[in-house]
DNA sequence: CATCACGGTATCCTTTTTGACACTATGGAC
DNA sequence: GTCCATAGTGTCAAAAAGGATACCGTGATG
């Protein structure tokens, strides 16, 4: 998706547009979801989310981190260990994402037809 | 912003995703904003909305119309008159903008430089 | 007659995002 | 000696989104 963030600092507009900002990008929703349930290496996050790409996770994972929305920790072993979770500011974006999961949950439900 | 909605339908991922691709898109929150307060015609919503181009604004309001969050209302006169609104569905979506808008005020407050 | 307001379209161009694919280091297993 | 797994990086190209600008019809206003 084209994106919300403008990434000059300081000039964006209302605090719902600078969260989305955060939260936007195609995989960066399921991330934080999937890490809600608990600490995820990095292989393990590209077999729970079936179609992203190395790059495309490592390019989220990337930004998730530079907001400080998760926490990347490094285990100096052979082969690497990596694990991801989420920061403490991370998680408290709980009551969005599970906002956003009813309304999908009851609006999105069955058919998603009643658009037009 | 790049996009999360992936066009092709049915074959999309979770509900919070889904969600996030009706959000998603670089004026359409404060569009949606904007419209939580009442009915606003198309040059109102511009002068609201500094920075957006008529295209800009155009492309967002047919996209949240076409997923049946807003109504347009088109008046037969000269000069035209065209209303925007909430549809039902749409006035739905008002607790995720505020979970986002009460996670944005406290936590991108005064600095939001806890990132890092 | 020229201009303005309204709510758009159409076209072109640039930037941003995403995807494909190849490549890397290292130690252990075989 | 070869292969595997991990967690990446780098390059290139395609696709998507966004922005700039110009144009349209019509009735009222001056």
């Amino acid at each position: 998706m084209p994106r919300v963030s403008s990434k000059v600092p300081g000039v964006q507009g209302c605090a719902v547009e600078r969260t989305l900002s955060l939260i936007d990008g195609k995989w960066k929703i399921v991330v934080l979801y999937k890490l809600l349930r608990g600490t995820l290496r990095f292989n393990e996050l590209r077999r729970l989310i079936p179609n992203v790409t190395q790059r495309m996770l490592t390019h989220q994972l990337r930004e998730l981190e530079a907001d400080g929305l998760i926490v990347r920790t490094v285990y100096a072993q052979v082969p690497p260990r990596v694990e991801y979770s989420l920061s403490a500011r991370g998680r408290s974006l709980e009551p969005v994402l599970m906002a956003m999961k009813e309304w999908g949950d009851t609006n999105l439900s069955s058919q998603e037809a009643q658009a037009a």
